[in-house]
DNA sequence: AATTCGTTTAGTCAATAGCCTAATTATCTA
DNA sequence: TAGATAATTAGGCTATTGACTAAACGAATT
């Protein structure tokens, strides 16, 4: 149940935006509106979402919501789910590190 | 795109169950289709959205269709995402690591 | 030729997702 | 206190999703 959650907060093209938006910078509910051409409510439901999975949160400050990433969490339950999914994952990672390694350098 | 479309694959109960079960064994659809109430139909629309994704893969073999998971595809997607949207994430991996050593030993 | 495995197509239905506008709440400012 | 601003909540509308049944189909076995 925990991971459908989390997975359906990421099957999104705008979440997925907002959380690369966050993986920068904490950012308010409007500034993250700005980015979208999208009515104001309609990313405030999506914030709303995201954060009820637990990949962001929002501290208010005044008259602001500044939402900010939990990074602990996307990647503990990714991570987490990669370890149940895959019992011959430990290879394949070894073998994704270099991928991306040499993806770097080339 | 190829994000969402894998996170959409992912976010369906029996869809993450299946996945469970092909992480075991490779299994024909009709193996499959016993652990399910579900219509047939039903089921192999579910195999379809995940095969769709890149997630498993179907070989016919005579009569049967045995399903297997991908599991470079899902390693690497998550992976590459969590690289992509955590760039913290080295260290909390480490750290993920860790927690799951001790589980293990606890 | 008949049966089995599995998919596909078509039609129906209920529930959910995603968007909108309008209204509301909370805070700041003059 | 009145007015402006930030963001959410509420309500409505449409499109999509996910399930079902029933029927048909292709491919392989018997």
């Amino acid at each position: 149940m925990r991971m459908v959650k989390t997975f359906e907060a990421l099957a999104s093209e705008p979440r997925l935006k907002i959380l690369a938006y966050l993986s920068k910078a904490t950012m308010t509910a409007g500034e993250i509106a700005e980015r979208f051409d999208m009515a104001k409510p309609s990313l405030s439901k999506h914030l709303s979402i995201l954060e009820n999975a637990g990949l962001i949160t929002g501290v208010k400050k005044g008259k602001f919501i500044h939402y900010s990433i939990i990074q602990d969490h996307i990647v503990n339950s990714l991570d987490g789910y990669l370890q149940e999914v895959c019992p011959t994952r430990k290879p394949l990672r070894e073998e994704s590190a270099a991928k991306a390694k040499g993806e770097a350098e080339g």
